[in-house]
DNA sequence: CAATTATTCAAGAGATCTATTGAATTAATG
DNA sequence: CATTAATTCAATAGATCTCTTGAATAATTG
């Protein structure tokens, strides 16, 4: 009556998921759907893959459940199928930070700047944002941020940002942010604007993260 | 400078950590390595594996830190590498039970008297053991126990309950534990002690889940 | 209704994963 | 120092995964 294959039954169903995680595209892709909904053929842009290859990744994806998908018109929409997805690669980047020297030797080449540019916590954004403090700055491409931004920020992307430095209140301090943890445009937006003598932090994780925590989301119809 | 391969490097790195949990006897010995060190046959008899099988396995499980080992005599003891390990687990096994109509099957197949039982938070039963109002039972078998243990909990393997109903106060409620959410030992248990007549509930989790929210772990000395 | 667009399906070559087997290490024991 | 015990290494066959290619499906447009 107690254990007879139902443990190596369940293990083989937990293994499933992760057997869906272990591949570095679909953890690229699952990241951008961590940002909203896409289109197949919006993922394959952004992730470098054809289109037929994305699709059997978002289908391998679909069958365990990590994610769903909406056709409207002739295209499909795929997003996480809940939070506790986002909750699982949270986890999972954080073991890998912690116990892959590889990925140490990463993040320090590319973000080496990290500590330097100490992040703020959402939760102390969002009381800044209430009191009239600060400048969001949102530099991810415009389709992203239509499709879900923290609310009042403003989009800039990356290579627009020195043309539009006046767009910012110069007397203000500007928290920028981007897709996440490992996203380098909010911390090259920072750099770029500390070298312009504007003063600017990074938010402590990017749009997935604040939804994560339960803060408000704002989004532009099209 | 901003992301040329890196970002793809990274995630091929996150995706190792995932492929190692790509398995499940791999995940199944995980699971017996969150209850405390084990050596490798140990591991393999738990597991039903061969000997050189479950080496290879834990040897892929050690190539992503997922568990480090130590020398002891002409004995290997492994162990996870960290808290985080656990919490990863614990955040797969919730995306499975949650996204798998599968998983859910197989749990109410096994476990359907499960909600019938409520189970008592960690930190509820840390205050009842202090006020001395309950027992804390151990229901693994006697290795596990002394690996380590809840304090003042007694151990009476499942198979041996009902001869030592006696050692039990009959007027104190009872609390049964195992090795975690899934483990069936200490729902049989309770339901044993039920018939009885005895009061009996099960912790929330098992001795991993103890550990990781920071509560004290005693251990025997062989 | 034909042409176009977005996505999915199907099949195959090459790489990777898994379990098995037997030999090789390494440490303890008599 | 030979023997034994615990673990690891190495090689192999069979299964599974990944990418590519080209065709099939389904919704939209002219």
């Amino acid at each position: 009556m107690s254990t007879g294959h139902f443990k190596h039954d369940l293990f083989s169903q937990f293994a499933r998921v992760a057997k869906a995680l272990s591949n570095g595209y679909r953890l690229e892709l699952l990241e951008f759907l961590a940002q909203g909904e896409r289109s197949v053929d919006a993922l394959a842009q952004v992730s470098g893959l054809t289109v037929a290859n994305t699709s059997q990744h978002l289908q391998q994806l679909r069958q365990t459940g990590l994610v769903i998908n909406r056709k409207a018109g002739h295209k499909v929409y795929y997003r996480l199928s809940g939070m506790d997805v986002s909750a699982l690669l949270g986890s999972l980047r954080e073991v890998a930070e912690r116990h892959l020297a590889d990925v140490d030797r990463l993040v320090d080449d590319y973000l080496k700047v990290k500590d330097s540019l100490e992040p703020i916590p959402a939760a102390q954004l969002l009381e800044r944002v209430r009191d009239g403090l600060v400048t969001v700055l949102d530099v991810r491409p415009p389709e992203e941020y239509a499709a879900g931004h923290l609310p009042g920020a403003i989009n800039i992307p990356l290579a627009e940002l020195e043309k539009q430095l006046d767009a910012l209140d110069p007397s203000q301090e500007v928290v920028a942010y981007c897709r996440g943890p490992h996203c380098v445009l909010a911390f090259d937006a920072v750099a770029k604007l500390r070298e312009r003598g504007v003063k600017a932090r990074r938010l402590d994780g990017g749009l997935p993260e604040w939804r994560m925590e339960g803060f408000p989301v704002e989004s532009s119809s099209t």
